[in-house]
DNA sequence: AAAGATCGCAACCGCGGCTCC
DNA sequence: TGGAGCCGCGGTTGCGATCTT
């Protein structure tokens, strides 16, 4: 619906981006701000669509883009949001500060889904290829890191320069009924754009609704004083085809956030340092 | 040393949600 | 209420770099 197209490619510029090209975006942004992208490129003198020059400021110029060197901490916590969260990079990257969705889906696709194989695990479904059905490598307790001798691993191990991970900090957020039904009404239909589930401030391409939308983050604050992070299960989106396109209730969030806090007991480097949020909350 | 294969990542593309009017 | 426009997301592609034979 009232979709256009991104640009009329006549006349613009494709292709990797030159250092003239970055200077221009860089100087426009800093004198007038992010945002407005289909009028920027005008605006700033560069032949180039509002979407290219998101992306590449978003993924790339951006003064707070953390570069290379993805730590071992840092994979082992994406796998772990990857098993709650499925292909949601957006989200993922929210919770690791200066990593971009796009740098996270291409280290996972050139690095991490092998590593899981290798492990003997499924990177789409994070089931143990020996397990029974329905353990995943959480429900199963999964192991710390299993050290093997391939690429992936040693080149991980050798980018491992620090040993906490900072987990990003969710906003304060507003959960409403639109968007816990669209939630369900998503997840049932299997959507690969669950875009009910909002990025968190780690990602600075903040969605239009506001709403970071994930009963279990919500619920895992209101009720814990420390925040926990957001996530919607793999096993969430396995119960979804009998959920009813209803409203989460509070027995859905709590069942949730249980099989969350499960999951956070494990993982004591990932958890945040800050007492309590001050959330809205509206069913 | 050269050619072919594979890898890694920046960039592109299309879709869908949100806001505004 | 619904159309138009904008924005962000996730999947995919293209190509330079690196590895293998």
């Amino acid at each position: 619906m009232g979709r256009s197209p991104c640009c009329s490619k006549v006349g613009l510029q494709r292709g990797p981006w030159t250092s003239k090209e970055d200077a221009l975006l860089v100087k426009y942004i800093q004198d007038h701000g992010e945002g407005q992208w289909r009028s920027l490129p005008k605006k700033a003198g560069l032949l180039r669509c509002g979407k290219s020059c998101r992306l590449r400021w978003m993924n790339y110029l951006r003064p707070d883009v953390k570069r290379g060197n993805i730590t071992a901490d840092e994979d082992d916590l994406i796998v772990r949001m990857h098993a709650l969260l499925g292909n949601r990079w957006s989200l993922i990257a929210g919770r690791l500060p200066g990593r971009t969705d796009n740098e996270i889906k291409n280290y996972w696709n050139t690095h991490l889904s092998k590593k899981l194989r290798s492990q003997g695990i499924d990177p789409i479904t994070h089931k143990n290829f020996h397990l029974p059905d329905g353990e995943n490598i959480f429900t199963n307790n999964f192991p710390k890191k299993k050290k093997t001798k391939n690429k992936c691993n040693m080149e991980a191990a050798e980018k491992t320069t620090k040993k906490n991970v900072n987990v990003h900090i969710p906003k304060p957020v507003r959960f409403t009924s639109s968007t816990s039904r669209l939630f369900f009404l998503k997840t049932k239909n299997n959507s690969p754009h669950d875009q009910s589930l909002s990025p968190g401030p780690g990602d600075h391409s903040s969605n239009n609704s506001g709403d970071n939308g994930l009963g279990i983050f919500i619920h895992g604050i209101h009720n814990n004083d420390h925040p926990v992070d957001d996530g919607g299960s793999n096993d969430l989106e396995l119960q979804a085809d009998h959920v009813p396109p209803e409203p989460l209730n509070k027995s859905d969030l709590d069942k949730i956030y249980e099989e969350y806090l499960q999951l956070l007991k494990t993982e004591d480097n990932c958890k945040p340092k800050v007492d309590s949020y001050v959330v809205s909350i509206s069913i």
